[in-house]
DNA sequence: CGACAAACGGAGCAATCACTCCGGTTATTT
DNA sequence: AAATAACCGGAGTGATTGCTCCGTTTGTCG
């Protein structure tokens, strides 16, 4: 686990600053257009500045995925903090259609999304369980739907939207409208039963 | 678009047919364990012969690759043109379950499944749409879901399989029986329209 | 201003990978 | 059995990648 540079003893410079910038939004631009297998010399040329400069900020090139992902994460859990003020239950729903939106926007680090900074993902993961008791509590989610299915369920919006956003980019939509469906209450229960939070605690700490 | 090796002008020698049979076992072997990444060399080694032999069958890595997807499909087509036998229009749940099964158990080229080989894959979503009419017809399956919304739902159960069954094989049971409560008929329709076939067909064609 | 720690760029390193080449071997055919 | 065409193994090639090293430049502070 190396989210980024080890504390730094004093303040960076201001070139410093302004690279370390330069570098976040450059790798947010080539992982986007290219994957995440794009290399770091291509992030460092667009940043325009050297791979020393790079290595100097991020110790290695998942230090520096693990920066974007921490930000999108942060975007994520105030997404869902704003969420929580929807009335009627309404919140969950909201929170999976604007994060799913980010997430449209934001593809290129999609495949580490939930399987990387842990300490946020589990943050992410509490808030989107209030959303959830908050709708089972109004009865628009059906009762036996567990926050082990959400997630789940996010895996799948992530698959979705980066296998169609190239040439159907609101494809997810309508996926989103299927599984939503799905979590209404229906007339019986769901027929296998949910996946263990452990065993997702180990498939997020692992993939 | 390689398939495999042009076409023989003689039958292979007895030896030849062996070391294919080889290369084709022990590459899905080693693609189920270590992923697509995993290197020819291995490939190789497991297989028990030189790189010339595998590159003289399979000349790039891709065809290699496409051989094992063309495998899978051949088998998913046979499993829908099974479940056609089922009664009640039950047939499209029943393909779903046994074709993710399958998949469960074949995750190695996964991430290819549906973007190679696109004649197969046309000719499965053909009979795919089949089981979609006779389920809707007995009343099962909501009206308004369309054969690209099933496109979706095998891309969703694709990642599910692939993200959970390491640690949690029967995990996308749970996640099928959440699919399928949403395919049920219900008070409305999906709120967003459905992927247009054309649409589709780039992001198979080219993913 | 002057000095120094910090930051800079980019050539170079080691490892990996897909793929090729070729001298020797073997199945098949007459 | 002898001829031959097909097949075999695996060292070698060129390209790419993540990462390091170091001589030079620059911001900061007394």
């Amino acid at each position: 686990m190396t989210p980024e540079a080890p504390v730094p003893s004093r303040p960076l410079r201001r070139d410093a600053v302004e690279n370390r910038d330069r570098l976040l939004a450059a790798a947010n631009q080539v992982f986007d257009e290219q994957g995440l297998d794009a290399s770091v010399a291509e992030v460092a040329r667009v940043a325009g500045v050297g791979m020393g400069t790079l290595y100097r900020r991020f110790p290695t090139k998942d230090a520096l995925i693990d920066a974007l992902v921490h930000q999108i994460l942060d975007i994520t859990i105030e997404m869902a903090t704003q969420a929580a003020t929807e009335p009627d239950g309404t919140g969950l729903e909201r929170f999976l259609e604007l994060s799913s939106a980010y997430q449209a926007q934001h593809p290129g680090c999609l495949p580490r999304l939930w399987n990387t900074d842990h300490a946020m993902v589990r943050k992410a993961r509490r808030r989107i369980a209030d959303l959830l008791a908050e709708a089972q509590h109004h009865g628009r989610i059906r009762p036996d739907l567990t926050n082990t299915d959400l997630t789940l369920v996010m895996f799948s919006i992530r698959a979705i939207v980066a296998t169609t956003r190239m040439h159907a980019p609101d494809a997810w939509r309508r996926h989103l409208d299927l599984l939503i469906a799905g979590m209404r209450p229906g007339p019986g229960e769901l027929g296998h039963p949910p996946l263990s939070q452990a065993d997702l605690d180990r498939i997020l700490t692992r993939a």
